[in-house]
DNA sequence: ATTCTCGAAATAGTATCCAATTATGAGGAG
DNA sequence: CTCCTCATAATTGGATACTATTTCGAGAAT
């Protein structure tokens, strides 16, 4: 009895395989530049540095190629995928869709709990100088913008979508007055939901993503003219 | 150099890893109700039955939980996932908000290729009587719709949500109305595309999908009372 | 009837081996 | 010197055997 309610202390949802810990592991290395674009995951190097077998890490890297963060090559190995900056735009217009329509069902149904939240995430954004994880704090706060329209499949793609990006979005300078032009876009759509005002809070949101997808976009096109200079 | 040749007559593209070949028949055995959701894959059993070991099994799964066909849960197995009524209409929203802004896009710029091929797609579907695979000619044609817009991600990614809604629209009895009524949509759409009349065209594709959501939601519905009452 | 215990069965993971393919690199032909 | 060839090393793909946990159900004890 005593030793079952001691397992308890565990719950079991916390409880991960360890397939799900590598996932998540070398999905954070890819989102930060860690493990970057292209570069190869050999399976025997990264299951020794990882301390764990070959079925585990391979399962992993299954998981992590339906995502489309990896891709792999019939034995040639396994890449970090590489976005061209239209499969990048695509993305953005995948968010356009879908984020404006779970905006708009969750704004009526947001309670003070997501209102909170959310305010949370964009204190703890604003306050963090580490850029390395500006993408997971700005889907978690997304995130907690649409939790309400009680989408789960579409959040799950969503966070796919959003990982997808935000490889790049890091990549890019992100200087210090794009970050607050984000914070300030984050407290007008949280302040738009708090009155409840669904046109003007979807319609913020239209114009965020668009301004994002926008600087990333014309960062990109600057850095291959960069780049044509450096070989020229 | 002849040798080389002689190679290059089976192209890299075809030659698929062990793993692929079992997830896409596991995944045909799902879509078709020979796996019933719920169903619990056995590994050993399953690996006996195909042939292959356990490794590209597992990884199989693996891919399949990323596509949600299946879910898994610690030390207890996989299973055939199960979607609710709310999580299905919730696909079919993803598909009213993706697909219309796919074939907008497509409609300027297809090519007779496609044209043909989303023809020749109807006439095949109208020909065969197996129900069982009506989801995978569905998605074709559809796909033969979208193909031109050139955004390979989101056709992905929509391949997966087909897949999902699939089995349940499959398991519908679909009457023959049904069938022909689709046929009948699809015909239209195809028209209006060729005619390039985007807005028309859209609006048919969007009439669609809101009938075939409602038809299935509907059905599902007669089918909850009829296991109710074959409870009582 | 309920609870407890114990053993069978399944999953999770490791270690090792082999086959098929690709990458590499030294050496020769032009 | 460059390009081609071919043997060899490295890597992935896959199979097999084995161990450790965990789940789950049958039967025993109360």
């Amino acid at each position: 009895m005593i030793s079952n309610m001691a397992k308890e202390i565990v719950p079991k949802s916390v409880r991960t395989s360890l397939t799900e810990q590598i996932t998540t592991e070398l999905r954070r290395r890819i989102l930060n530049g860690q493990l970057a674009e292209g570069t190869t995951l050999r399976q025997e190097r990264l299951a020794t540095e990882l301390g764990v077998s070959r079925i585990p890490l391979r399962e992993a890297i299954r998981h992590l190629e339906a995502e489309g963060l990896v891709v792999s090559e019939l034995h040639k190995g396994t890449i970090v995928s590489c976005l061209s900056p239209d499969e990048l735009e695509e993305l953005f217009g995948i968010r356009m869709r879908l984020e404006t329509w779970l905006f708009e069902a969750a704004i009526p149904r947001m309670s003070q709990a997501d209102f909170d939240q959310a305010e949370a995430l964009i204190e703890e954004a604003s306050k963090t100088g580490d850029v390395s994880n500006w993408g997971e704090l700005n889907w978690r706060f997304h995130e907690a913008l649409y939790r309400a329209s009680g989408s789960r499949i579409t959040l799950k793609l969503l966070r796919s979508v959003h990982d997808n990006a935000a490889r790049y979005v890091n990549l890019q300078l992100m200087v210090m007055q794009d970050v607050e032009r984000e914070l300030s876009d984050h407290h007008a759509m949280l302040a738009y939901a708090r009155l409840r005002d669904v046109e003007r809070g979807v319609d913020m949101l239209r114009r965020h993503i668009a301004r994002v997808s926008r600087n990333l976009m014309a960062s990109l096109s600057r850095g291959a003219e960069e780049g044509l200079k450096h070989i020229a």
